[in-house]
RNA sequence: GGGCGAUUAGCUCAGUUGGUUAGAGCGCAUGCAUGACACGCAUGAGGUCACAGGUUCGAAUCCUGUAUCGCCCA
């Protein structure tokens, strides 16, 4: 049957058949609660790709890791749950649903309408949205798929209604006037990241603003430098440094706004003013800038917007001025209302300066048009310091982000590598209200119904109608909920307030003031009756959607079926309880603040908990010249067409490998010439890997007859018999087993798996595998192979599990498919046991002893190569070495004879060197190979050897009679050189003794 | 402007609390169709640890400064 295996490993071929299998045996790596103890439990969620994504290495290497991760628990016994899913990304989707739609068919958004658009994305996404999905299962990810969520489907919407009620409930959720980054083109609010900087070419204008009510002294105008001279429509002052000489008593007094007419002051502010910058006096426009609104907010100055949210300028942007009446409504804010206003300065004559100045400006990551920051009505949740909050679990804290802070600063999220953790606690350190809302139709609907009418009305309506009664009648001020009743007797909860927080009876007692009632019903149903009749009583649900990470944020809850115990009512699925928190969260640093943050505290804050313990940041993979991998930039690798060209296992091998501690690491970029796609040689180490596991494998099995697997009882009793290398392999593949973790590992004593050191992990294996067990022990039991000793294959099969076994979890596919043509092989390698070390197989005798046993081969090889020597050719070989040496490598001769091609003619001390060999030193031991001598060459080696002892003995010799150095070195230091010089000047003697024996 | 990281062999990276002759893979050189594998085997060459100071008996490792590249925040 062996015959079938040919010599090279083809990927393709097994690869979907073995994920098949996995799927098929494991009901698609589906875990259940169980009843494991806390530490026998293993649970991770996926960081959701984007539903418009494609696998790109960034999944790639974060998939790797994660699965490592899973595979590993699942063989260590713990119960492992790998919870997949995908992210409506809300902008993203939105407008590449809307881009495709308009080439298609020329139709924006307002065409289709809402509830067209919404079921259009949605087609979308039942279309594509399962694409990244399957690329994550053709690099092997192990995820439980029939737990797949979608972070807007019913589970998660529910999840996110329970999260808006609690935090609206608890005031922590509120409306508020904000300078948001407005995107004109798509019409929204657009968060921070979704903003890239861009320079473009502008000018500095210097403008005249006259000084208002002249005394005697003043100049007649402050001069004031912008590129951005349209907003002077809404300045509502200007600012000059309390310090500066110049404006001194000017400030408290006015200028009058060009073009407006209007009248406004002129203020003392230091931290917005640099008084040598310009001619230091600042223009200051509250609801066009972020740092004028921060000085608008220190002097209560007006906000004055001059902003439509279609770009244009609105009606704020005229009045008079000198007699002359200017009006900008509906032109083009940033350009035509720009062009128009400079103009009129012109002809005005209030143009001091114009000079070319390059800029940065933000630009909308989704449309490429330039920001503006615009003041409009949003939703925030307040992120900062009130009174108390309280947390799921009982304990307090100021406020959400303090309470992620702390969890970090106390350990409780455990963040790998430390030093991102500082970046974690600065950002949250901020505070800053996080907002919310988002003016797209593509996310979860803000739950919040809302109704304005005048309070006598409100009043009215309360003594008729019996209904309306719950929300003037049993609201209690601290908790802000009602009870509603619906007409059938069911109940709701409902929590709401008023615009501003104002107590009811102020608002009545105000007369006829309009009153704004925010009402978000506590209902997990979208569709439950209170929301229709809250429609009934002439409430409108708010337009906007979430901010995506809104969602994100509750992921590891809602997935685990929060708010309630599980994703149902069934113990298996009691999903929450049981693997809540989870084990390890495995992502990109970028998120670690957007994301990872807001997760932690919203796990604090809704469950009691966070919801990881620890976070480990991979590094991100850039090209071969440090330049990050970019559609627009064409340098970037396709997972996919890795997996295709190399094999899945190869990918993954060769990206575990590179995962280090480092914030970027590189990967060499070349286009293959038949393809045309990108690749990389790296790849080509992974791949040559799996080909050695593939014939190290097909040579065992086409070599052993055996039936059972042997047991380790029989293994120890094997190797305790007179064959050396059956105790070192054994030795070796412990060490490698010990080192990796495993069952035996426990947060003490963690393996290099645990502790997240996977290009370790990979050079351990790699090593062992190549290294020990092909290059060494293959060639030295060969013999004994051949001529069917069944010794040599029990522990040939025994080490061949146990490597694939150890393999397996960083390369899944060739394993299992290795693994199932084994003898006894009756379960999955997926599901069998990690080896776990066992001290009973530790040799350190056998290990030092094929050590010597190594270098003497290496030696007489050395020579063969050397002096070119023939392969085919026996060389004749002398060995003068001490009584314990001499003993060591008589009981290895047959293997330095077999790995050297070598006959030993003598060993021992007074083996004398033969006529016209070459020589060879190991320490004390001379090795003399006979009839390949060339005096030239032989001389020319021994010199340079003799050169280099001379160079270390005196740097030895240097540091021992440093008189400092032996009195305050430890003395274990001292006595490791001392046993080194000797060594060396041993060496030197022998190397000297065959110099003038060769000079005879 | 503030913070973080990187700089070690031609390339990509390891190098744990400072301590014996700084390691690996790829690439390179030489030889090899050897009953698992040429995606292989054997052997070898190749490093002033970015630079300049300092601390120390001792520095790739700790400190200060400089340069270059990159990331994050403002």
């Amino acid at each position: 049957m062996t015959e079938e295996l040919s010599s090279q490993y083809q990927p393709v071929e097994v690869e979907n058949r073995i994920y098949k299998k996995w799927l098929d045996q494991t009901g698609g790596f589906h875990a259940v609660a169980g009843d494991k103890p806390v530490d026998k439990r293993f649970s991770m969620v996926i960081p959701p790709p984007n539903v418009t994504g494609a696998l790109h290495l960034g999944h790639a290497i974060n998939a790797t890791i994660q699965d490592i991760l899973a595979r590993y628990h699942r063989m260590s016994g713990h119960d492992t749950l790998w919870m997949p899913g995908i992210d409506h990304a809300g902008i993203a989707t939105q407008a590449v649903v809307e881009k495709t739609i308009f080439e298609k068919e020329k139709k924006n958004r307002h065409d289709l309408g809402r509830e067209e658009l919404v079921k259009r994305i949605w087609e979308w996404k039942e279309k594509f949205g399962n694409r990244i999905l399957d690329q994550l299962k053709a690099v092997g990810a192990s995820c439980d798929w029939p737990r797949t969520r979608f972070t807007l489907d019913d589970t998660c919407a529910g999840a996110v209604r329970e999260a808006f009620f609690k935090l609206f409930k608890d005031g922590l959720i509120f409306r508020g006037l904000r300078l948001v980054n407005w995107d004109t083109h798509l019409q929204t609010a657009v968060a921070d990241d979704e903003i890239y900087h861009e320079a473009v070419k502008g000018q500095m204008t210097s403008i005249r603003y006259p000084i208002a009510d002249r005394r005697d002294g003043d100049p007649e105008y402050l001069v004031v430098a912008t590129t951005r001279p349209e907003t002077m429509l809404g300045d509502t002052a200007v600012a000059v440094h309390s310090g500066d000489p110049r404006y001194q008593n000017l400030i408290g007094r006015q200028v009058v706004v060009p073009l407006v007419g209007r009248k406004i002051p002129i203020i003392a502010d230091d931290l917005l003013v640099d008084p040598k910058f310009g001619t230091g006096v600042v223009k200051v426009t509250p609801a066009h800038d972020p740092n004028d609104y921060a000085t608008g907010q220190r002097h209560s100055l007006p906000q004055i917007n001059l902003l439509a949210p279609d770009g244009k300028t609105n009606s704020a942007g005229k009045g008079e001025f000198q007699g002359q009446i200017f009006n900008y409504e509906g032109l083009k804010f940033s350009s035509e209302t720009r062009k128009r206003v400079l103009e009129d300065l012109e002809t005005l004559g209030l143009i001091a300066e114009k000079k070319p100045h390059d800029h940065e400006v933000g630009h909308s990551d989704r449309s490429k048009t330039p920001i503006e920051p615009y003041l409009s009505e949003q939703w925030f949740v307040g992120m900062g310091d009130r009174r108390r909050i309280l947390l799921a679990d009982g304990t307090t804290s100021t406020g959400l982000a303090q309470a992620a802070i702390d969890a970090v600063k106390s350990g409780r999220v455990k963040i790998t590598p430390e030093r991102y953790g500082q970046g974690y606690i600065d950002w949250l350190s901020q505070k800053r209200d996080w907002c919310i809302s988002r003016q797209l139709w593509w996310g979860h609907r803000i739950p919040v119904w809302h109704l304005r009418m005048s309070s006598t009305v409100w009043l009215e309506r309360a003594r008729a109608d019996p209904e309306w009664a719950p929300f003037f009648l049993q609201g209690e001020e601290a908790q802000h909920i009602v009870k509603v009743q619906m007409p059938d007797g069911e109940c709701f909860n409902v929590t709401g307030h008023r615009k501003h927080m104002e107590c009811l009876g102020e608002a009545i007692s105000t007369g006829d003031a309009e009153v704004s009632w925010y009402c978000i019903p506590h209902a997990v149903d979208p569709d439950a009756p209170i929301t229709k009749w809250l429609e009934a009583k002439g409430f409108i649900q708010d337009p906007d959607v979430l901010d995506t990470w809104f969602s994100s944020a509750l992921w590891p809850l809602s997935t685990l079926g929060w708010p309630q115990k599980g994703t149902s009512d069934k113990p298996e699925d009691q999903l929450l309880s049981y693997f809540y928190p989870t084990s390890v969260l495995s992502t990109a640093r970028e998120i670690l603040t957007l994301w990872v943050a807001r997760m932690v505290m919203f796990g604090l804050y809704l469950h009691g908990d966070a919801p990881f313990k620890k976070v480990y940041i991979h590094a991100v993979i850039q090209d071969g010249n440090g330049k990050p991998m970019k559609k627009s930039l064409g340098n970037g690798v396709d997972p996919v067409d890795i997996v295709e060209s190399h094999g899945a296992d190869a990918l993954r091998f060769t990206l575990a490998s590179m995962a280090t501690e480092t914030q970027d690491i590189r990967l060499p970029v070349v286009k293959d010439k038949e393809s045309g796609k990108n690749t990389s040689p790296r790849f080509d180490a992974g791949r040559n890997f799996a080909n050695k596991i593939w014939n190290a494998s097909r040579f065992i099995l086409s070599n052993i007859e055996l039936t059972i697997v042997p047991t380790l009882d029989e293994v120890i009793q094997i190797s305790d018999s007179k064959d050396i290398e059956d105790r070192w392999i054994l030795s070796r593949l412990n060490d490698t087993a010990a080192q990796l973790g495993g069952p035996g590992a426990s947060p003490d004593r963690p393996g290099l798996i645990d502790e997240f050191r996977f290009p370790d992990v990979c050079s351990a294996l790699y090593s062992f595998f190549w290294n020990d067990l092909c290059d060494w022990y293959l060639e030295i039991a060969k013999a004994r192979i051949r001529r069917k000793d069944p010794h040599v294959q029990r522990i040939l099969l025994y080490v061949l599990r146990s490597s694939l076994a150890l393999l397996h979890p960083v390369m899944p596919f060739i394993t299992e498919a290795i693994w199932e043509k084994l003898p006894g092989s009756t379960d999955l390698l997926m599901l069998s046991a990690f080896p776990q070390a066992d001290a009973r197989l530790n040799y350190p005798e056998a290990e030092a002893k094929i050590q010597t046993i190594q270098q003497i081969t290496r030696a007489i090889r050395d020579i063969r190569n050397q002096y070119n020597v023939d392969m085919k050719r026996t060389l004749e070989t002398t060995i003068q070495t001490q009584a314990a040496d001499a003993a060591v490598i008589f009981g290895g001769a047959e293997i330095i004879q077999t790995l050297a091609n070598a006959k030993l003619i003598a060993v021992g001390l007074d083996a004398k060197k033969p006529e016209n060999s070459a020589t060879a030193v190991v320490g004390s031991t001379r090795i003399f190979v006979a009839d390949v001598i060339d005096r030239t060459a032989e001389l020319g080696r021994l010199e340079k050897r003799r050169s280099e002892l001379d160079k270390l003995i005196a740097s030895s010799n240097a540091k021992l009679g440093n008189e400092a150095f032996v009195a305050k070195a430890p003395p274990a230091v001292v006595q490791g050189l001392r046993d080194q010089l000797q060594r060396q000047e041993s060496e030197l003697a022998t190397v000297q003794n065959s110099l003038s024996e060769l000079l005879l």
